[in-house]
DNA sequence: GTGAAGGGCCAC
DNA sequence: AAACGTGGCCCTTCAC
């Protein structure tokens, strides 16, 4: 393909690349860098294209003259990238908005991302692979040459197949676009995609800003899981090893403690009649009878501590920043979850000896809030269950309240056994439980955890109804759509009952998880620009929570604009169900 | 040595 | 026989 650009080097060019831009509406967006994160490599190459022509910004003899952030000759070049009434096709925007907001000091305004809609289309079928070049073959017909992608790009002089790289696929943009607009029309993605794509900017900021970790803390409380490992370690090799031979002339073989299969095996030697997995739950009945049951789960307790909570979170911590800049993928899940490793910010412990290592810098604070029982009150609305509503509206606790629908008595005499019940059947329905995973769960009878779900889908008949027609519905239909219009499609053989029965779990789950993910999604756009010019600044979110840094003295405004925030995306979503938020202001990422 | 699969477990 | 949804990370085991 023929491509028609203009490399630009200096004030003068980017001030006539610009007026040339002026006036566009709709532009492909696409950048080079040195290295893969900000804080490690230099913003080399802003690609700006009309489609027609590219305009291929080299900011290396920019940079010469001085900050880039803040050098006054960028400043047009700032306001047309943070014009969001200019479209900015990129693909994978987040990583360019980084660059962006970060090398040149402004944001990216206007995000149209193709990766999200190219994964927005393909509504959770994951045979696809969502790659510009994957893109671009599936949706154009063409394949695009990425062997530049990794080439050299701190080189004094680029290469012509460089620059021609960098402009080409900045250039492809707008046509991508137009393929992706037939089908995210077509199959009614356009709400749901400009949910996305204005959620982009308030993610590339947080990732931007990190989560600060006191170091020092998080040291001292591995410290001392170090020591109890070694302890329970020891005891628990030597209470396995009882069961064994004495061998060789080098003692008792080592047992290795984190090996199911030797665990399982040194148990069956000291005569304990081990389930079919030694996952925890099987093994707790165990424990009572057997110590050594005890001691291996406090092993596992320990050992989990130390290995995915240890100081392999530290390695994260970026230097220029001491802060930890995890990786937070949009649509990390079909349902529209995020997902974030890197490490996963969102799997940290609740234990606060974990979550107060996470905390203000000095002289701010935490402003934490998180929706209550959001996903519930989404099935509610989704349901239009007038028992489930009402338990809602009344405002009291909303367990308590199923329990005494559940059990026939009055909310006052619901006891603390009679409400965790409630809890968990609330939680299961959710998912889809079924009366032997309640029965296990719980440890009634089958009978009795049957009769239990019974009489609490009589509580709640339309609830039951809804779920239903969840389920009967997939089987014909083989979609289902959350609030935003955000689409999952079903793939599953009608023979196989175990791929049915799941099909229909996840049809009954996945518009109450992905809305509660449409809800949060909105509440970070609304947040971005509530917050902009001030001192707060987004650095977690855990599916239904947001976690903000501000100023101490800007903690009362940032809590009243965080709530406002929460509460207008969450009527965005769900009108006949009130939404509440449980806020609170904090040093530390704690209760 | 590297990578995939499976078990186990942390979060919501 | 079993079936409670979504992730990521660490470990062992096993194949290449």
């Amino acid at each position: 393909m023929e491509i028609y650009y203009n490399v630009v080097r200096d004030a003068d060019g980017l001030k006539a690349a610009c007026a040339e831009l002026a006036g566009v509406r709709s532009l492909g967006f696409d950048t080079e860098t040195t290295e893969l994160d900000p804080y490690k490599g230099d913003l080399r190459l802003l690609q700006i294209s009309t489609g027609a022509k590219t305009q291929v910004i080299d900011l290396k003899p920019f940079r010469a003259k001085g900050d880039v952030r803040t050098l006054p000759e960028l400043q047009p070049l700032r306001d047309l990238l943070s014009d969001d009434k200019v479209r900015k096709i990129a693909h994978n925007a987040k990583f360019d908005a980084k660059w962006v907001r970060y090398h040149l000091g402004c944001e990216l305004g206007g995000v149209y991302d193709t990766y999200l809609a190219s994964i927005l289309i393909s509504a959770g079928e994951g045979e696809r692979r969502h790659g510009l070049a994957d893109v671009v073959q599936f949706f154009l017909g063409r394949t695009l040459d990425k062997s530049e992608q990794v080439s050299d790009w701190a080189a004094d002089d680029l290469s012509i197949s460089q620059i021609e790289y960098a402009a080409r696929d900045a250039a492809i943009m707008p046509e991508v676009l137009e393929k992706l607009e037939e089908r995210i029309q077509a199959d009614g993605l356009a709400d749901v995609l400009r949910l996305e794509n204005e959620c982009v900017m308030p993610i590339a900021e947080m990732e931007l800003n990190g989560f600060y970790i006191d170091q020092e803390r998080w040291r001292e409380q591995l410290a001392k899981v170090t020591k109890a490992q070694e302890k329970a370690g020891s005891e628990l090799q030597d209470m396995l090893g009882a069961g064994i031979a004495q061998a060789s002339l080098f003692g008792r073989p080592e047992i290795n403690l984190d090996s199911q299969a030797q665990v399982t095996d040194a148990l069956v030697n000291l005569g304990i009649p081990v389930p079919n997995t030694t996952r925890a739950w099987e093994l707790q009945p165990l424990a009572e009878k057997y110590p050594v049951v005890a001691k291996l789960l406090e092993y596992r307790g320990v050992a989990k501590a130390m290995t995915s909570f240890g100081e392999n979170i530290l390695e994260f911590v970026e230097p220029k920043t001491g802060r930890i800049h995890a990786d937070f993928r949009q649509i990390g899940a079909p349902t529209g979850r995020f997902s974030c490793s890197k490490p996963n910010l969102q799997q940290i412990p609740h234990e606060d000896v974990y979550r107060r290592c996470f905390r203000a810098e000095n002289g701010r604070k935490l402003v934490i809030a998180d929706y209550s029982q959001i996903e519930l009150r989404i099935l509610a609305d989704f349901s239009q269950d007038r028992n489930f509503i009402d338990a809602f509206e009344s405002g009291q606790d909303f367990h308590a309240a199923t329990a005494a629908q559940v059990f026939g008595i009055a909310a006052a005499d619901v006891t603390p056994d009679q409400r965790s019940f409630a809890k968990r059947l609330n939680f299961g329905v959710v998912y889809g439980i079924g009366a032997s995973r309640f029965a296990l769960m719980t440890g009634l009878s089958q009978t009795d955890a049957e009769n239990t779900l019974r009489k609490y889908f009589a509580t709640y008949p339309r609830m039951d109804e809804w779920l239903r027609m969840q389920a009967k519905n997939v089987l014909t239909e083989r979609q289902t759509r959350t609030r935003s219009g955000r689409l999952a499609k079903f793939r599953f053989d009608e023979g196989d009952r175990s791929s049915v029965g799941a099909a229909q779990r996840y049809a009954k789950n996945m518009p109450i998880q992905g809305t509660s993910a449409d809800i949060l999604k909105r509440a970070l756009r609304l947040l971005h620009d509530d917050i902009r010019g001030t001192s707060a600044k987004l650095v977690n979110i855990v599916h239904d929570e947001i976690v903000v840094e501000c100023d101490a003295a800007e903690s009362e405004s940032t809590a009243a604009k965080l709530d406002s925030a929460m509460r207008r995306a969450g009527e965005d979503y769900v009108k006949s169900v009130p939404i509440k938020v449980d806020i609170h202001t904090s040093d530390e990422w704690t209760k």
